[in-house]
This record gives structure tokens, C-alpha cells and sequence, in this order.
DNA sequence: CCTGCACCCTGTAGTGACTACAGACTCAAG
DNA sequence: CTTGAGTCTGTAGTCACTACAGGGTGCAGG
């Protein structure tokens, strides 16, 4: 049970790259670890808690202001469930208005592909399709 | 049958904004128009149409640079069908790749946000599904 | 002729979430 | 003592824009 990670340890252990939790420190996400006499930093297994939360935060699509807000309320144990569980659908609306968007787009390019008969210009209807002015 | 548009009456005419319209030029994908004695630019009817080219292919879901690569086999009328339909196969590929985790992202969501009680810590399943380490 | 206003110009910096250096320092093993 | 791996800071790059700041231009009304 190993309490105490050099960056390349904690990096190795949480599975984010060494680069990406200097940024997640800065920006404020990460609280800042102790440091050896020569500055090295030293994580924690707090530090590797939190890490794990915001790489299952980011996994599940939340921004890191959106995590910033969630660890907020966490650090304060200031939450609800219910608030917690707004952000969440919230999220998951914006998922599908994704899912839903990606959708007809690949409908709309799948077709346009269909109609193609490998001849050459100017038959191209992808080449036609994207000079039209019409919206999808 | 206007032919020369200033930049705020070729946006208004294409629906893209000023801005991109100025960075598309200094990237590369749009060429650089004609110029008034005061350096106002001058679109023409063919900036129109590449214009339009291009918002298309961005609304298709292309990047910059493969239309950059697809106005290059244009204006060198040197594509074949077969070579546009392989990069919009990739492409359409890749849009479904990003429906399915999307998806799977959505049920995930979906099934801690359906576990919620409303109650107060330390039950909220979604903050305790975010401190936990295994992959989804 | 002057003023005001809309329009246009360039260049720079900001967004989100990292990634990739450059150049310097430290540490442990051989 | 040297070598190589690890670490440090700070800056710049990515993508596709967007948003200024600080100026110049063109035209109409008074």
C-alpha cells in the first residue's frame, strides 16, 4: 500500500499522462500536491481519489468546469442528490441532441455516397451535393 | 444579379459571419479577393460558390483540411469519384463511431441518474459512481 | 464643410482540453 | 563520474472559430 506517488508514479497509477495533471493543477481542478527539497511533487491517495473522479467525469462527457462545480459541492458536502442528479439529465439531453444530430447527418452523407457511381468528374454527386446551396 | 459583394453583403448572401469569412481567407481555403483603392475586399460570384462549398462540407461534418484537400482535387479537376466517395466513407465511419459512444454514454447516464433517490449525502449513486476507479 | 454612423481594416487573444516541446535540474545505478 | 531516466517551468500548438481593440473609409443629413 504505497501512500505517496511521484508524477510519474501517479501517472502510471491513475492512467492520465503526466502533462495532463500539471494542466488539471494549474487550472485548479487538482489541488496543488507537497513537493520534495528539489520540488518534486508528491501525490497523495486523496490526490488519486480525485484524479479518479475527474477522469470518470470526463469519461462520462462532463466538461471540467462542470466537474469543478460537482467537486465543489463535494469538498463542501454541501449537495444534494437532486442537484447532482439535474446536472446529469442535463447532460444527458445534450447527449442525445448529439446523438440525434450525428444521426441525420450520416443519413444525409450515406445517401450522398449511394448515389455514387465512381465515374469521373464532373458526375461526382458528393462534389454536386457540396456546391448546392440548399440546407441539409 | 449583383457580381461584387463587399464582405458585410457576401456574409449576409452566405450566411456565414465576417470574421470566418476574413480567417477563411487567411487560411487558405478561400482566395483572396480582389481589393477597392481602400483595401475593402470585393467578392465575386465564384467566392460565392466556394463559399458555399465550404459551409456545406462544415455542416457535413468535413475539418478544413480534408476540403482543403477536396477544393485542391477541384481546382485541379484532377479527382475521381471513387477518391471523394473513399473520404466521405471514412467520414461516415467515423460519425457512426461517435453515434455508438455516444450511446453507450447515454445509457450509462441514463442508469445512475435512474438510481437517484433525491436524498442527501452520502447516497447520491452519481457522485459515488464517479469516485469509482472501474472502466465503464 | 462637418459630423455621425455604419462599415471596413489588421492584428491579437480567447475558447476547451489537452499535447508537445525546449531547456534546465535531480536522482539513482553502474 | 557519467549516463540515463525522471522531473521542473513555461510556452506554443491543436481546431474552428469568436471577440475584441484601435484604427481608417464612405456616405448621408445639417
Amino acid at each position: 500500500m504505497i501512500s505517496e506517488y511521484s508524477i510519474g508514479a501517479f501517472a502510471r497509477e491513475s492512467g492520465v499522462k503526466i502533462e495532463t495533471i500539471r494542466f488539471y493543477e494549474k487550472i485548479g481542478v487538482l489541488p496543488p500536491p507537497a513537493r520534495t527539497e528539489a520540488g518534486y511533487r508528491r501525490f497523495t491517495t486523496e490526490h488519486l481519489k480525485r484524479l479518479t473522479f475527474i477522469r470518470r467525469g470526463r469519461e462520462l462527457g462532463f466538461s471540467l468546469d462542470e466537474l469543478r462545480d460537482l467537486l465543489r459541492l463535494v469538498d463542501g458536502h454541501a449537495y444534494t442528490c437532486a442537484e447532482v442528479r439535474a446536472l446529469t439529465l442535463g447532460h444527458v439531453a445534450e447527449i442525445s441532441a448529439k446523438i440525434a444530430d450525428l444521426r441525420r447527418l450520416e443519413q444525409v452523407m450515406s445517401a450522398i455516397a449511394d448515389q455514387c457511381t465512381g465515374r469521373r468528374v464532373p458526375e461526382c454527386p458528393i462534389i454536386d451535393a457540396l456546391f448546392e446551396a440548399r440546407p441539409l
